[in-house]
RNA sequence: GCCCGGGUGGUGUAGUCCGGCCUAACAUGGGGGCCUGUCGAGCCCUCGCCUCGGGUUCAAAUCCCGGCCCGGGCGCCA
């Protein structure tokens, strides 16, 4: 026999319209009507039909009729423009090949007649990506990762990679997993925030990272996970409304970028999608409060915002937006206070509705300034000796910003909960798969 | 971590308030059978379940206490 090329399902056409083709895929389901006998094969592109009726092949219709879903199985068949079939298109099997049978019954029903728990799918997550609609969340996801790294690169930024296990906490604040390195204590990284400011010292002036963050809290929401993906860039020679610029142009990049290629797989997802415009709005602390306030929300100056703070802000101000000029207290010592105001500071976060997506300042870049600082975070500057050092041999001026990916997708795809964006989620008390 | 609500066949639900009528129901699914255009196929037969530990009681899926886990809200954050 000659050597024949697999195709997808979805890449079956007029074409192909009384040829053979060779399809590989997984059983979604099988009618099994007496005289003939229908399959559905799935692979990741799409499903199409099989039909087999008895008097084309006793053997076949057969071995069809007793598959189990979610077998995989080999075809090689006659494709059938067949305005009957789904899809309009059949294929009438020459060969039927189970090449490896599926156990029965399934953790879940992939075919979704009958839903699933969160929990249930996220136990059994490799059959649950086998639903077009959730392995479609991923190639969402790829596709934005996929541009924002090209969009940044085309930006020139240099893509980096720094350390996940670190000797000491990043910033201070949030809880750090602790690891045992060979004789020593060490920790997984918060956030590559101050690497992405050395490597500022050492005078690559833009660069990103798109990597993993790892943060103990014991939060337990739709919004927070132990383990999750930022993109994070830093830049010299800017200040944070440079920084912001470039945020705003990645987000619309990405959204227009899912919009042109992701297509079918939005329509999986039965998402609609419109890329929001740009400049996003910039509304300051002070206005957010204000509006806040307005709505009969209890809030004063200096507070963080609560959740439903933010839920009350959203109602005001519709898609993405900028919050800046944050009371300095509240930001992390390397934000950059006005020089003018140094209650306040050069800082953003850039919202979805209530969902914040980023955040991101200008630096400190004065040493001095720096120490002060961290000191009076309550942290000991000598435990900060890798990152300082950097600060004082020619710092330029930066600003960067962190980004979370997960969030970004979650954001996009209007899911509900966090862990559906992230294919092996770690949350206070998942560990597995 | 805190508050509230939950945990029943492989999956998703009903039953729990008011203990005994539960030998636990329904859908989907698994196994077997019938059927030549299914597309949530249909029909017949069949299989399979009370989260764990302790307590109350003649009697617990049902009431009480604790653990573990889940959902919603919150804190904290990206």
């Amino acid at each position: 026999m000659t050597e024949m090329i697999r195709k997808y399902t979805s890449e079956i056409g007029d074409d192909d319209d009384g040829k053979q083709v060779l399809l590989y895929g997984w059983i979604h389901e099988v009618r099994d009507l007496g005289g003939v006998a229908f399959a559905l094969l799935r692979d990741r592109e799409g499903i199409i039909q099989i039909t087999c009726p008895k008097k084309r092949s006793p053997e076949i219709i057969k071995k069809l009729r007793k598959v189990r879903r979610e077998s995989v199985v080999k075809v090689i068949g006659e494709v059938k423009k067949e305005p009957k079939a789904p899809g309009g298109f059949e294929v009438l099997p020459d060969e039927f090949e189970v090449l490896n049978e599926a156990d029965a019954p399934l953790p879940l029903d992939v075919v979704e007649k009958v839903p699933a728990e969160l929990d249930t799918r996220l136990d059994a997550r490799f059959l649950d990506l086998r639903k077009p609609r959730v392995q479609a969340i991923f190639r969402v996801r790829h596709q934005m990762i996929q541009s924002a790294r090209a969009f940044l690169s085309e930006e020139g930024f240099i893509e980096v990679q720094t350390p996940k296990i670190v000797s000491t906490a990043t910033e201070g604040g949030t809880e750090l997993f602790p690891i045992s390195y060979f004789e020593r204590e060490a920790f997984l990284n918060q956030s590559p925030q101050l690497y992405k400011q050395v490597l500022m010292g050492a005078g690559l002036e833009k660069v990103f990272e798109i990597g993993p963050i790892f943060r103990a809290e014991e939060h337990n929401t739709v919004r927070h996970l132990n383990e999750a993906i930022s993109i994070d860039i830093e830049q010299s020679f800017t200040d944070h409304e440079g920084v912001m610029k470039v945020l705003e142009r990645l987000v619309s990049r990405v959204y227009s970028d899912v919009v042109e290629n992701c297509e079918k797989y939005l329509d999986w997802i039965e998402v609609e999608l419109e890329v929001p415009e740009i400049p996003f709005q910039r509304i300051t602390y002070d206005e957010a409060i204000e509006i806040i306030k307005r709505k009969g929300e209890e809030i004063v100056w200096g507070d963080d915002f609560s959740t439903p703070a933010l839920k009350t802000l959203s109602e005001e101000v519709d898609g993405h937006y900028f919050i800046v000029d944050w009371p300095t207290e509240i930001k992390p010592f390397y934000a950059m206070p006005y020089e003018n105001e140094p209650e306040i500071s050069k800082t953003f976060d850039l919202m979805a509705g209530s969902l914040e997506l980023a955040s991101g300042a200008q630096r400190v870049h004065i040493y001095d300034l720096l120490v002060r600082k961290i000191g009076e975070k309550g942290l000991n500057p000598d435990s900060f000796e890798f990152y300082l050092s950097a600060f004082r041999y020619g710092m330029p001026p930066h600003a960067g910003w962190g980004l979370g990916a997960d969030r970004l997708l979650m954001s996009i795809l209007k899911l509900k909960n966090i862990r559906e964006a992230v294919i092996f989620p770690r949350d206070r008390n998942r560990l597995t798969p």
